[in-house]
DNA sequence: GCACGTTGCTGAATCGAATCAGCAGCGTCA
DNA sequence: TGACGCTGCTGATTCGATTCAGCAACGTGC
């Protein structure tokens, strides 16, 4: 804690014998802005150096009324065991264009999100992210009107905002690619039973798709949740329909998980009688023998995507990016059932 | 992004027809520091409401070098799949404290770490977290010593500074009580493996010392990394010993896992010819059949205790607070074995 | 030798809140 | 009536960087 007494700009500007002014200039980049001789741009440049110069950023934000700083609200993607790299992302994003990362958390409670973006504006943050755990619509609260605002992993239709999302459509295509070419029926497990996320619905319909391009289609949907048991207690009524060998696309990896109890209690071997692909590309599906073939969520990439989004929007730009889910492969598709595109 | 221009202080001054020196101790809950009618009190707060006022920011911290800001930088919490929760316990405490939570990843980098911690004092936090994936001891970067400290998951023996960590030798005594009534020998499943992590030697340690305590010991300790296929193949070779039941203590979730896939393979029935108890009491403990007994690690307790040890440090406050492990019962350990203190 | 343009800077105001030192006005008391 | 003390405030400065407007000093041309 020993703090000594920071240099100011001031201090730059006497050791290089110049005005606050002009050293303001030159410590910018902006001294182009100016005459100014080489010599006074080099003396003032090393003075800040010897210095160790570092500006008060306060001081500089309550002249600029920008903070360099990007708040990140969601309702609990910190909690999610792998949206939570999302932060990750967003956070590595903000340093390069140096600025640091506000995070806060609703809980889905809308009051604490009230109070929070409040908290945020308040801070004075050069802009918000919204994001939310689940890919899903929203409603997002009035007072971002106030900031620059991106939405991650969400969308409202409503405020047109810019967001950033997977491409779910195009991973429902991309899950089609690994099993058209099994032998037996292709099963989904777990379709979309949450209000409002738009991740089940558009995985399936991508998925129905490709499939049919390639002459095939999706023989049963498996009613259940997105949870382990469900999907376990699911697979395990739907073996009595006697169906012993098939693709089965599970709409997350916890589902996958249920499935490979399910299949492993009853000796199907996987990929041999079934082939198993999932969405997510969680660390789980490492975790499963054998590892499971995923088309994943790329979350680094969606936070960082959207920091940047916010902090250099792009003149023309197109509301909405959809990120590429690209497929985690593991040993859950026989190799020969690959189809190239 | 309508934004009206913002009310100052002297705007709620002017409004209550007072000067800005009276409306600032009267809103900064100072006006008994002055001698103030009741009246004009009234009139400032009133004014102050209906002004909607919020106070600048950036202004009050050029003047007061405080910025309601916590930095907590960590090496990858946030990719952590469930030690992100540190991030939301952390975020919630600072909220709760008025602050707001600025995070940060090195990703192990020494450079990386320099730069971020270097950006955090920039921005003029009030105090740095400095977290861990793991728990382990740490070297902590010089600059921290410009500003308050708190350790969160790590330890630093040669700075002394505070820290916050899970309590490992009790969770390993919980451990121990939890199989202590398991008939078989008591088996470890993953060693402490990790450089300089302490999480595995200080559980093993509070696991032989409660066992003993029992009249019982640790027969046997398989060594394997703390992964998923690591224990399962552990388990798998220590399976020629013969041992057909008894109690295998992982040394975290992922362990335990493989523990499962190694047994199931085997038709070793859980709980009923071993039990299984593991460390962490992650989401994945809930995914496996049965679900798995475990001893948690409070992520969100430690990341709140540490931002809230950092805003207000108790006056002769022990340098280390320890967080009790809960137990969090799954189906893992028979009823029977259950042995209370 | 004087107007004029260029070069190379500087002075002073500004952002908005916090805070120290001080000061009218009134009542009281001798 | 004048000294004194109390009440209830206010003026002016400060924090440190940004930025507009302006201005010496010098060279050049006529």
């Amino acid at each position: 804690m020993v703090r000594a007494r920071k240099t100011r700009l001031a201090d730059v500007a006497a050791r290089a014998g110049v005005s606050r002014t002009t050293a303001s200039y030159i410590l910018n980049g902006r001294s182009g802005e100016m005459r100014l001789s080489d010599d006074a741009v080099a003396r003032v440049r090393a003075a800040a150096v010897e210095l160790d110069y570092r500006p008060n950023r306060a001081a500089r934000s309550l002249r600029t009324s920008q903070t360099r700083t990007v708040g990140l609200v969601s309702d609990s993607v910190a909690s999610g065991h792998f949206a939570s790299r999302m932060l990750t992302g967003a956070s590595a994003a903000a340093r390069e264009s140096d600025h640091v990362l506000l995070i806060g958390e609703t809980d889905g409670d809308p009051l604490v999100e009230r109070l929070l973006v409040e908290q945020m504006l308040d801070q004075g943050v050069d802009g918000i992210v919204y994001a939310t755990l689940r890919h899903r619509e929203v409603a997002v609260p009035a007072a971002l009107r106030q900031t620059r605002t991106v939405l991650l992993n969400c969308a409202d239709p409503a405020s047109g905002l810019p967001a950033v999302v997977p491409d779910e459509h195009g991973g429902g295509r991309r899950a089609a690619d690994l099993v058209a070419g099994v032998a037996g029926p292709v099963v989904v497990v777990g379709d979309d039973h949450e209000q409002g996320t738009h991740a089940g619905a558009m995985r399936l319909a991508g998925l129905e798709e490709q499939l049919a391009a390639r002459g095939r289609e999706v023989a049963d949907v498996l009613r259940c949740d997105w949870s382990v048991a469900g999907a376990r207690e699911a697979v395990t009524s739907w073996w009595g329909t006697g169906v012993r060998n098939g693709a089965l696309v599970c709409m997350n990896d916890r589902v996958a998980m249920g499935v490979y109890q399910a299949l492993t209690a009853r000796e199907a071997a996987i990929p041999g009688a079934f082939a198993v692909v999932s969405f997510d590309g969680s660390e789980l599906a490492t975790w499963l023998t054998p590892a499971l073939t995923s088309v994943a969520l790329p979350f680094a990439e969606l936070g960082a995507t959207a920091v940047r989004l916010l902090l250099d929007p792009p003149p023309g730009a197109s509301r909405t990016v959809r990120l590429e889910m690209p497929v985690v492969h593991g040993g859950s598709v026989p190799a020969s059932a690959a189809v190239t595109r």
